[in-house]
DNA sequence: GCCAACGTTGGC
DNA sequence: GCCAACGTTGGC
């Protein structure tokens, strides 16, 4: 069981539209960074725990909990000639971009805020608070998940 | 809207 | 394979 923290724009898509979803589930699709596609792709299991961070927003933080719903698949998107997402170097033989599903488990009864997860000791070297991160998608250890679920929920 | 940080692209 | 130019991310 690991524990991942994925970041989406509550704009585009936030915690609610996953919960409001048939299933409550979605692919995660759009993700067009080698490295976050390589942790859905080589390192996600299924029923693994995903923290869902709201960036572009005020505040930024996490706002509940989601878990890995599939296997990985080619991210059809990637396909689509109407996505925005559309890649004409993905070939449909050797698809270069790849996604898992994830499915709605929780919201949390208080967000916890970027400012809040900067002042937390136990987060002190987690990859997401690191100067100049970008990645989307990174790899929360379960210490760090303890310590945010705990905030989450008090 | 600004801009720092970072990833990708493509000319050479 | 270098690196300048460009595009994107995401906090502020």
């Amino acid at each position: 069981m690991r524990y991942w923290l994925m970041k989406s724009e509550p704009d585009v898509f936030s915690l609610a539209d996953l919960k409001a979803r048939p299933g409550q589930r979605e692919p995660w699709d759009g993700v067009r960074n080698y490295q976050a596609r390589n942790f859905m792709r080589d390192a996600m299991q299924k029923g693994d725990t995903v923290l869902f961070y709201h960036s572009n927003t005020n505040p930024p933080g996490i706002v509940g909990l989601a878990e890995v719903a599939s296997d990985p698949y080619p991210d059809p998107t990637a396909f689509d000639k109407k996505s925005k997402y559309y890649d004409a170097k993905s070939d449909p033989e050797n698809p270069r971009w790849i996604l898992v599903d994830v499915r709605y488990c929780e919201t949390f009864s208080r967000m916890v805020t970027l400012e809040a997860m900067k002042a937390m000791p136990a987060l002190a070297e987690m990859r997401v608070l690191q100067r100049g991160n970008r990645l989307s998608i990174t790899p929360v250890t379960a210490a760090e998940f303890k310590a945010i679920n705990k905030a989450g929920l008090a």
